[in-house]
DNA sequence: AATAAGAATGATATGTTGTATCATGCGCCC
DNA sequence: GGGCGCATGATACAACATATCATTCTTATT
């Protein structure tokens, strides 16, 4: 990601939280950018690591944590619960159409890719998940996978 | 659950375990008939308090965590990363042909079905997230969900 | 500009989940 | 019954997360 799609993403982002009445300030704008900008999903306690190294100040943990439910409130930001990690949302420059995300994640190197589910399988999943006695709600799938990458690496 | 069907499902772990020169030893075994016997899934911690009130002797939540993971492996017991508690394999007594599991979860009463997906969705799956670039590996989902009791109970 | 209200952040403590490591107990086999 | 190996206990600590009160920064109003 250049600096362009960088400053526009955030700027984009700053629209969306002055629409529901937040306030993307400075800190929660770098947080937000050392996510866009990481290669891998990261821990709040990486987060933390990282604002260090990068802002040359540092931020408290519970700041850290604060900053990031205010971004996952605002869908900027989605958490990672098989590894309690958090990433940047893919769609923020996109419209913002904030569906449920879903996520494939590389058991190697750790990317993690948000991608959209079509509603055909949805809808398939929500047929089974009647016959159970169960109704969907909204699931955040994360699927265990090995990107091409690593997949060549370990051929 | 009735007491009969607990026997046979902890009889046939033994079967299990002494098949891959594991032991079922008694504390392992008095695990899993807690978990056999719980509503919902249960956390290390929960666990090690229900064995306490069960047992009337206590175990250090070491124990615990040694004895889940023993049981995982044996594939006795699987882990709700979602949210972190554990739930007995529902398949012990019905041949015990351990695919990846599912879980639908009630996001009311906390309730965790086992249930098995469609080659044919998983497969669906597979191409979509061939598509990405990425290969998908075997996946425990776990489905946000409302039971029907809770859906009635709602209403 | 002074000030008051509210939002954002800092500091500190603590709760929850999980692992590492060394010590002890217990069963089994010769 | 002595020794080997597996199972368990005890202790410490690491990683993830929340609660709470204090302080600082914004912003609106005068």
């Amino acid at each position: 990601m250049n600096k362009q799609q960088l400053s526009r993403i955030t700027s984009k982002a700053k629209d969306i939280c002055a629409r529901s009445g937040g306030r993307l300030t400075e800190k929660r704008q770098r947080v937000l950018e050392i996510l866009l900008l990481s290669e891998t999903p990261l821990s709040a306690y990486e987060l933390t690591d990282a604002y260090g190294r990068a802002c040359a100040e540092s931020m408290p943990t519970m700041s850290v944590y604060r900053i990031l439910k205010f971004l996952e409130d605002e869908h900027l930001v989605h958490k990672l619960n098989s590894t309690n990690k958090y990433v940047a949302c893919a769609r923020i420059a996109r419209g913002h159409v904030h569906e449920i995300p879903q996520f494939l994640i590389c058991g190697k190197c750790q990317s993690a890719k948000e991608i959209a589910i079509p509603t055909s399988i949805v809808d398939e999943l929500g047929k089974l998940v009647g016959k159970a006695g169960y109704t969907l709600m909204n699931s955040q799938l994360e699927l265990q996978c090995l990107c091409d990458q690593c997949s060549v690496g370990a051929s």
